[in-house]
DNA sequence: TTAAAGTCTACAGTTACTGTAGAGTCAATA
DNA sequence: TATTGACTCTACAGTAACTGTAGACTTTAA
């Protein structure tokens, strides 16, 4: 099949798949004549993957060491463990970060009502402490 | 004050205030002979402006609407409690996003423990679906 | 006088794409 | 068979908010 059609079944863009090819995620594959790009089934289950990666926002270089430990079967998979604990963690202090973020705005928030002229808005004295 | 010093009174890095400088936050001010920007306390406090509204994650594009706001004290600060309305929406709805995909990560991880072998890997095995 | 520290501009790199230009290819229709 | 519209190709610029680097110039202190 032809980049389209590829893009069709995985609902993922057609640049988006020719950028993942250029960043190693994908293999470079055939070409036909012409020089486009022809996949089989394995491209749409490696491509899955990736897309599958990206919706837990895992970095284009995290799935690469994924994809690189997926080559070596036998191997030990304590590190895919690691990279998943580590990702849980930003995760979890993100998440942090922007409750404490979201208290500031909210105390921000009080410091001026509707009906307020520049000079005397609330939020901009404090913006400006 | 050359640069240096209202970094360190800043906490802000000399590279930083030059870009803040670029894209219009900060206006240019005077220089010495030898071409070395000059700034005075007004300038720090403008920075600090600047510098609390990132520590609130808002954009550069909103602190320059926030701006050019101060710059008119007798209008209506409707617009600030619109953008401050705004951003904290956008914060719950990154929330929001971070702890679905924080359960996403804590259902992966379940699926493998230590001690396996890439092939018999349950992370994987979940990613490649 | 000299050397170190500070500053200047301009540009490249970061992340994960998205958008565009201009040229070439393919498939279906007239 | 010619054409036309859809598809694909490469290469490059743009996004956000900086950070880092190179190479030249200025200031300051010894």
């Amino acid at each position: 099949m032809k980049i389209g059609e590829l893009a069709e079944l995985t609902a993922c863009s057609v640049q988006t798949i020719r950028y993942y090819e250029k960043e190693g995620l994908l293999r470079s594959i055939k070409r036909n004549e012409g020089n486009f790009r022809l996949y089989d089934t394995r491209a749409v289950k490696e491509l899955l993957f990736i897309k599958h990666c990206r919706s837990l926002d895992i970095s284009l270089s995290e799935i690469r060491q994924l994809i690189d430990l997926k080559n070596s079967p036998e191997t030990t998979c304590n590190n895919v463990n690691i990279l998943v604990d580590r990702h849980n963690k930003q995760v979890d202090l993100r998440i942090r970060e922007l409750k404490e973020l979201k208290k500031q705005l909210k105390i921000l928030r009080r410091k001026c009502t509707a009906g307020r002229v520049v000079k005397d808005c609330g939020i901009l004295l404090e913006l400006s402490q």
